[in-house]
DNA sequence: ATGAGGCTTCCTGTTTTAGGAAGGTTTGTG
DNA sequence: CACAAACCTTCCTAAAACAGGAAGCCTCAT
């Protein structure tokens, strides 16, 4: 399929797909006009770095977790000490999220009119230092 | 207090302390050598920052959160809008690391040794499409 | 066969930093 | 007091991750 319809699918810009492929993200075929030609598994592969970009992933993280989505020998001592490094990760992630979901509803639930240094719970919040 | 102890206490670098000053998102005052002076309020703000840049949001979008935590008006009807909207996507978020985990630990725990195309979990998970 | 729309490459610009030079300030130590 | 180490300042440059747009080829419907 062209780029155009994997944009679509992905949810990603054509340019920035055009972008991936320069630094080595994925090598999609080429027709013999030269167009880019994506198969659904390209097309997997683009969602899969559209959520973990949008979550706060770094391409280069990006890079490591496409490479576990595709080892094709999964057994290895090496992806297992990556996706676990990444599952700490987006744990403490998904409790930062959650912290940063109390802060706004009380903030709009409990703190209207209230000034800043007052409110009790943004400084409970603002109190736990972020992991690396 | 100096910007060293700022960037340990906030988790930013100085650089980005500097950067974030640049562009408006917060002033500390300054002392008669020149030098910043940070606020206990100033580094929750930051901090503030630091996770919800390593959450996916913009600077753009962190501006927008810290004008909710800095409101001292908070029952205007913007400051709802803009608040409720952000929990959306807050909660999106979560439910999209939420579905990374899953990837993951299944690749980790059911798939080690298959071949990428044969894995109906990853097939499952990729096909969930995206909201904005 | 022609015009609209999609694709190509290439070049430039923006955002969000990181790195480093050149120089002033502060602090601890002899 | 002197001096060095460790901090701070501004400014300039570069990298990462895109976005915008020009110039030109390809395709498809009318």
């Amino acid at each position: 399929m062209n780029i155009g319809i994997a944009s679509e699918r992905s949810g990603l810009p054509a340019k920035t797909i055009r972008y991936y492929e320069d630094i080595g993200l994925l090598k999609p075929d080429r027709g013999d006009n030269g167009y880019r030609d994506y198969s659904t598994s390209d097309v997997h592969r683009l969602r899969f770095v559209q959520r973990a970009r949008g979550l706060g992933f770094s391409v280069a993280e990006c890079r490591q977790l496409l490479s576990l989505y595709d080892d094709t020998g999964r057994e290895s001592a090496d992806v297992k000490t990556i996706a676990s490094a990444k599952l700490v990760e987006i744990d403490r992630k998904i409790a930062e999220l959650k912290g940063l979901r109390d802060v706004l509803s009380h903030l709009v639930a409990h703190c209207h009119g209230d000034h800043r240094p007052d409110c009790p719970i943004i400084d409970e919040l603002a109190g736990a230092l972020p992991g690396s």
